[in-house]
DNA sequence: ACTATAATTCGAAATACTTCGAAATATCGA
DNA sequence: TCGATATTTCGAAGTATTTCGAATTATAGT
């Protein structure tokens, strides 16, 4: 398997880093990121999430690597700042996951 | 909202739980629990996940709990044993939220 | 009422998580 | 190269989680 779902879960059950995993995934790709991204037009960084959250920067980067150790989000440099990228992929096999275990109780 | 994600996610974090659930799930409505039940065809109880599991009883009465304190599971009382109940409903929520965020992703 | 079985509560130990601030590292622009 | 900005690493404090065993409570059967 690919990805972890405990791993996976284990990321999404702290609510800073639920929240933090949304803005990234809501500003991937789109750009919907209001007054713009310090990096970027179609992602987040770093610094974006720092200004959003009441967080120190410490606790933003550190949240961050548990979303890229377990699949959820992707980080690429750009200069000086990091580039967090969604990865869908990994929440839709978490999601799959959980279908099959609903799966296996409606006696399939 | 009537399932707290945060919740959910934090009950399936931890190895020994998620696999209690599956267990749980396995078992419940479908009775293809091998060996039987302790108390009924359809279901586990507290005391068939006690054999299943290298845990102490209270450790599983402890995750059990957890497990009905997020809506995962139902618990009912049946003479001296504790029906298990597997609630897909607030899985499916999870599952559901999970694929929101994935949607916020892809430009809705 | 007594005993056996099932499950829970309680208290404690070990471990893990969350968060911070300070110091270190990386990169950009002048 | 220097100073500013962005991010990470490190160490520490407080809190939460996981697990156990012992004691307790609930129920069934005799």
């Amino acid at each position: 398997m690919k990805y972890d779902p405990v791993e996976i879960f284990k990321a999404l059950s702290n609510p800073s880093r639920l929240e933090i995993l949304k803005f990234i995934y809501e500003s991937g790709f789109t750009g919907t990121l209001e007054g713009g991204s310090m990096c970027c037009e179609q992602c987040s960084c770093m610094g974006d999430v720092v200004g959003k959250f009441n967080l120190a920067p410490s606790t933003i980067s550190h949240h961050a690597k548990e979303l890229v150790r377990c699949g959820l989000v992707r980080m690429e440099r750009d200069g000086q700042y990091m580039r967090l990228l969604p990865n869908p992929e990994a929440l839709e096999a978490a999601a799959e996951f959980m279908d099959k275990v609903v799966d296996s109780t409606k006696g399939k």
